[in-house]
RNA sequence: GCGGGCGUGGCGAAAUUGGUAAACGCAGCGGACUUAAAAUCCGCCGGCCGUAUGGCCUUGCCGGUUCAAGUCCGGCCGUCCGCACCA
């Protein structure tokens, strides 16, 4: 930090200490790096953190097999990560870094919790939750893999469990709004944000019961539709089996009941839900309908009804909803077309297999008869308002984000559960509320729980024995707000976390596009509302960048085994393992994962060819946003270029020194527009045409004149300007070079070049000629020639003359400085 | 099913206001140096015809707009990713 000057502050998506780097990471942080260098270079005030996301399974799962404790696991996992990182020489202020797992660290997360909870966005209630009867633990719906916990590969079981939910769907609205002002996020996560949060307009109204209502239904059935225009089409009402309804009726008949146990058997794996039967229920119960006199509509439990959305029942319009259509059509319920598709005829119009979801206007549908079908929706809302049913609502797909974890390495929650006071705040003097040390992991569940001493404590209200809440915190929420942790510098001050706040620039993974980058912005938001930051906005990252995967070809054995690379050779013309002599196929270029055995260890790469090659590799060939192949080759490439580059440098006589002149007038107009060609380049996030550019640019200097004052004062500049701008990519070369040619200081320090504006223009431009839109010709000309000249020039061309002799020139078209184009025929 | 991305040489890719398609790199080929090899250096490298100057074709396919289309518009095909019984 130095004076007024703009600040940037960069991110780059912290690193779970797994144990080794992986060429991953090396790409990502050479990324942010590459920008971070730049905008020191450019006179910014960086901020550059890094730190460890470091709560998880497997520190637990390594203490488990190991017998190790998961802090110790985690601690040297981070200091091997650590060291390996800076190797790679990235900018990084390590004053700031932290773990998650620091109590520092974690306490203050507890602080906030209570915030949260004082403030409602914070609360507990029982739901269904996946449960994992092996691990004993709620599982995310991303750990659940067909049906079976990720770990154990136990058939998941729906328990209804008390947990702590945090209250995301209060910023819904905001949150999907929010997206329009994020310009510099990708906008494919923007439409993966949008789609999760997934608002949907519509109206929310009863049916009225024919006759008497149930008792667990006194006021009718509540459903949620998106097409009220299609209620002269609904045909029955179907609840979901565990509306509470249906659960009523289970309880007086066994039928209901053996009916939701079949649903619940129902797996709810992709396949599961593409391949399933539609199958109901009739209850025999039967609603009103509201707009037909007389009208009754039967009432169903149906097996695609969800309760998570909506109201958990709805009214089926075979006509226009193909699942309502495919369960009408098995047990013969009616269907009732209600839009007609335009050029259509109403009296002769014929239902066909496929639900009508098009555009086209209301029939068979009295008042709303002749209406287009936003017209009808409103007609229709109107009416159910008028009739006091039913009113306009929002639906979200979002639901609340349940963040208990019966695990014991994760962020306790700060809360006491007294039998006479209830659930009581740990009071924020107590905090942070540290994990024990001595858990042992030889029985599964959370070790928390069975650890008494731990447990047991006094009510903060009424003194009386009570105990600690034994769930953790998800460890998504460690990472939803580190970011502004980190603003916050060592001594935790607000005023420097508000200056540096919001992050400038986050680069990481797609993978995050919504749980993270979500679960980021909702808590941003939700601290700024408590006071806890200063961001008006709301909005935590205001540019994203998501890099591509690193990949690498695969190798398998005969026999089913994936094979390294390295121990594959070529014998008479057949791939074969080096070991077994066993024939081996080469398989996809995939993701490198350890699996695939297509891992390249970022170790090794530093030890045999140096940081500064792996950080240029994996900059060089691809667009960062795309995934980019692992080659030996093309790592040898990258390190033959280190030496050439070296070699330019090292060329350059030393303590020379000379005057500018004209004579070196193109060498000079090459570095200068080198400078602005890597500048933008690095601005847009196309590191690849960077590289591009400092090889020719390279190039250029090597074939250069050695000879005179005009050419070694060119050079001298060139190499200047050079070193400085490749120091982003390979700071440790850069150093080497520019102490070379005799800079002062550190080029990590200096300032990135300056291009002469002067010198980005050429006097004198080739104009490419076509005619007809054909190229057959350029001609030279000097850059400011007006276009008449331009066009007499042109026409009087050797290979223009042939091509339009015998022709009668129609048009010519002068874009000064690009083309030209003469039409004739 | 819904939503989004991508399709250019043998390969990774450039061409970012519609204006010379294939910059740069990898692989390959030829040459120099060397007893030889490696390294290094020089040259060639989309396809077809031609000794050559050159000509024709070429950005997944079909059509359109334009003096001019990889780029814009319409319709297909392929491929990858995300979400998904969301009412």
């Amino acid at each position: 930090e130095a004076g007024d000057a703009p600040k940037a502050y960069m991110l780059e998506m912290f690193a779970y200490p797994s144990g080794r780097a992986h060429m991953g990471h090396v790409r990502n942080y050479s990324i942010g790096d590459v920008v971070a260098r730049y905008k020191r270079a450019k006179g910014f005030n960086v901020l550059h953190p890094m730190g460890w996301d470091a709560f998880g399974m497997p520190a637990e799962n390594a203490a488990m097999q190991n017998k190790v404790h998961p802090g110790d696991w985690t601690y040297k996992n981070i200091d091997f990560m650590r060291a390996q990182l800076q190797k790679l020489g990235l900018s990084i202020d390590w004053s700031r870094e932290f773990a998650t797992c620091d109590p520092a660290y974690y306490g203050l997360q507890q602080a906030i919790f209570l915030k949260l909870f004082e403030r409602g966005l914070v609360y507990r209630k029982s739901a269904k939750v996946n449960w994992d009867p092996v691990d004993q633990t709620v599982l995310a719906n991303e750990q659940v893999i067909d049906g079976k916990g990720w770990r154990s590969g136990a058939p998941v079981e729906q328990r209804e469990l008390t947990q702590w939910f945090f209250k995301i769907t209060h910023y819904a609205e905001d949150l999907l709004t929010g997206l329009d002002g994020l310009e510099r996020w990708p906008d494919k996560v923007r439409t993966m944000q949008a789609n999760w949060i997934g608002r949907s307009e519509g109206l929310q109204m009863r049916f009225l019961f024919n006759g008497e209502a149930p008792a667990a239904a006194p006021d009718g059935i509540e459903v949620f539709t998106t097409r009220p225009d299609t209620l002269f089409g609904a045909s029955f009402i179907a609840l979901s089996p565990d509306h509470p309804l249906s659960l009523a009726l289970a309880e007086a008949n066994p039928d209901v009941e053996a009916f939701r146990a079949e649903c619940a058997q129902m797996g709810t794996s992709e396949e599961a839900i593409e391949t399933a039967e539609k199958k109901g229920f009739d209850t025999g119960l039967r609603v009103q309908h509201p707009f037909i006199e007389g009208a009754t509509l039967p009432v169903w439990i149906a097996n695609f009804v969800l309760m998570g959305y909506g109201t958990g029942a709805i009214f089926g319009c075979p006509g226009h909803d193909q699942r309502d259509l495919d369960f009408a059509r098995k047990y013969e319920l009616d269907v009732t077309p209600v839009v007609l598709p335009s050029g259509e005829d109403p009296t002769s119009f014929a239902m066909r297999n496929e639900a009508y979801t098009g555009p086209g206007t209301l029939f068979n549908s009295d008042f709303l008869d002749g209406l287009a079908i936003e017209d009808a929706k409103r007609a229709a809302i109107d009416k159910i308002a008028a009739m006091g049913l039913g009113e306009s609502t929002v639906n979200y797909r979002l639901r609340d984000w349940g963040a208990s974890r019966q695990r014991y390495w994760g962020c306790p929650i700060p809360m006491i559960h007294c039998d006479t006071c209830g659930v009581v705040p740990v009071p924020e003097a107590d905090l942070p509320v540290e994990l024990p040390p001595d858990v042992s992991f030889d029985q599964p569940g959370n070790p928390l729980a069975r650890h008494e001493a731990w447990k047991s404590v006094p009510c903060p209200i009424c003194g009386k024995p009570a105990t600690r809440e034994t769930d953790t915190l998800d460890t998504f929420v460690d990472s939803a707000w580190y970011y502004i942790r980190f603003a916050a510098g060592v001594s935790n001050d607000p005023a420097e976390r508000d200056y540096w706040m919001p992050v400038d620039q986050y680069v990481g993974g797609v993978e995050h596009a919504v749980l993270h980058l979500l679960y980021a912005r909702f808590f941003s938001r939700a601290m700024r509302d408590v006071g806890l930051v200063d961001l008006p906005g709301g909005e935590p990252f205001e540019g994203l960048f998501t890099q591509g995967m690193i990949t690498h070809e695969t190798y398998q054995a005969d026999d089913g085994r994936w094979v390294f690379p390295d121990d594959v050779e070529e014998r008479d013309g057949a791939l074969v393992e080096r070991e077994s002599g066993m024939a081996v196929t080469r398989g996809p270029i995939e993701k490198m994962s350890k699996s695939k055995r297509n891992t390249v260890d970022p170790e090794d790469i530093i030890a045999r060819f140096g940081a500064d090659v792996a950080r240029w590799f994996v900059l060089s060939d691809s667009p960062p946003d795309r995934d980019v192949e692992w080659t030996q080759a093309g790592a040898e490439g990258a390190a033959r270029f280190v030496q050439r580059l070296w070699g330019v440098f090292d060329g350059f006589p030393e303590g020379a020194a000379g005057e500018h002149n004209d004579a070196a007038l193109e060498l000079r107009r090459t570095s200068h527009k080198s400078v602005a060609a890597i500048e933008k380049a690095i601005l847009e996030f196309r590191f690849n045409s960077a590289v591009a550019t400092i090889h020719e640019w390279v190039a250029a200097l090597r074939k250069a004149e050695t000879e005179g004052d005009a050419y070694i004062a060119a050079r001298h500049e060139g190499l200047s300007m050079l070193a400085r701008c490749f120091t982003p990519f390979m700071p440790h070369l850069a150093e080497e070079c520019w102490a070379r040619i005799g800079g002062e200081g550190l080029v990590s320090a200096a300032a990135w070049p300056e291009a002469d504006p002067a010198l980005l223009v050429d006097d004198q431009v080739t104009l490419p000629i076509q005619v007809n839109g054909k190229r057959r010709s350029e001609i030279a000309v000097a850059k400011t020639a007006p276009a008449d000249e331009v066009e007499t020039l042109a026409l009087a061309d050797d290979a223009v003359a042939a091509h339009i002799a015998g022709k009668t020139v129609k048009k010519v078209i002068v874009v000064p400085g690009r083309i030209v184009n003469i039409v004739a025929s």
